[in-house]
DNA sequence: TTTTATTTTCGACCGGAGTCAACTTTTCCT
DNA sequence: AGGAAAAGTTGACTCCGGTCGAAAATAAAA
């Protein structure tokens, strides 16, 4: 690697890092750019030909680790478990990530969720690979019985992301403490999969 | 009414007035608080005695017309309608509210599912006005036997609002066009209602 | 090695959000 | 009415996110 590619993973790296620290120990708000740039040994305006803009960086760290936590994750599935406890597994190791710093989440699952129009594209994307990672795990729910088969997956994903949203959401607002969040997401779940399996 | 509080009335209304004339035409981001306050015909400053921060504007008019819609949902809701209808009927004309100006749309349903820390305390009371919309309403179904008893009213609403947020995320990336709105939110309302109804 | 081209770094600068202390208007009191 | 107190208004000011062109660092060519 010549020694520009060097510097460039180097200079990525150490703002990325001086993000996480500042960031959490005073908040996104209350961190200024230049004080990132200085903590990170670096000017202002170099931190801009790394990022677009401030929430860019969050969105960086966020993207890469919520990486991490889909390979953790598709290791840790028991593709033959029950749909709902599979389920479970996965929303609530995502809750536990994307919250474990207050901040990042919620800035996070809004642009998620609500993105803005110039990261619409990446957002698809993003979606393309939890659907990936949810196609094989519900059809082979619907192979066991455990799902209706006339219900397309897509609709099958949406009514638990859907609940897993507002669950978040709850959290935020304070409805639902941090510890009543897996009781409350499991009993939403089996709701939801009443409407979804088979008649009996 | 005093003199005062004649022109706060006029002022508040004349600040709501050019918000909605000039975020409509030239955008949110591209409205300076400057240029809105020579609009209304006042100082800078004085925006700010009347809204904490530039969203707040928003969230003002939003929370006004929220208001409005609620009024005449109330009177449009035939109680007694089935309760996919009268979720259906709610529901769209929440979405094609919120929705009309995107913008205003895409901050309004943000700061609503993952508020700042400072606005926790008013979306818990905005959140109140809708369980009153909605309990009574789902009182009533669960009396006609359309919904299982033993779930609470909160899980209900929960289902139903869970895949609201769900469509109009999917609306703004684009995923779900327009028209395809009110087509997908029946679908998905209806399935979700498989699993709330009593068993056949 | 020297020169030229390309890429990266940098901080002065710009525009806009939000603050504040001086100022104006309204109300209250005698 | 006259004057004091309270409430409301204001734009200069501060701070910060983001831009930009000039300077430094690296790579390529001579």
């Amino acid at each position: 690697m010549s020694i520009r590619e060097e510097k460039k993973q180097k200079t990525k790296q150490a703002i990325l890092d001086a993000a996480i620290t500042l960031f959490s120990s005073k908040g996104f708000d209350n961190t200024s750019i230049e004080e990132l740039a200085k903590f990170a040994g670096i000017g202002k305006g170099t931190v801009y030909s790394y990022f677009q803009t401030k929430a860019d960086i969050i969105h960086a760290f966020c993207d890469y680790e919520l990486e991490k936590i889909h390979r953790k994750m598709m290791e840790k599935i028991n593709m033959d478990a029950p749909i709902l406890e599979q389920m479970l597994t996965i929303y609530m190791s995502e809750f536990n990530h994307v919250t474990r710093n207050r901040e990042f989440g919620r800035i996070f699952m809004r642009n998620a969720v609500f993105p803005d129009e110039n990261d619409v594209q990446t957002n698809l994307e993003i979606d393309d690979k939890y659907f990936q990672l949810f196609f094989p795990i519900l059809e082979r729910a619907q192979k066991r019985g455990e799902l209706r088969n006339e219900i397309e997956l897509l609709h099958i994903t949406a009514h638990f992301y859907g609940l897993y949203i507002l669950i978040v959401s709850a959290w935020y607002t304070g409805r639902i403490p941090t510890d009543e969040v897996a009781s409350s997401m499991e009993l939403l779940f089996r709701q939801a999969l009443e409407g979804l399996q088979p008649n009996t």
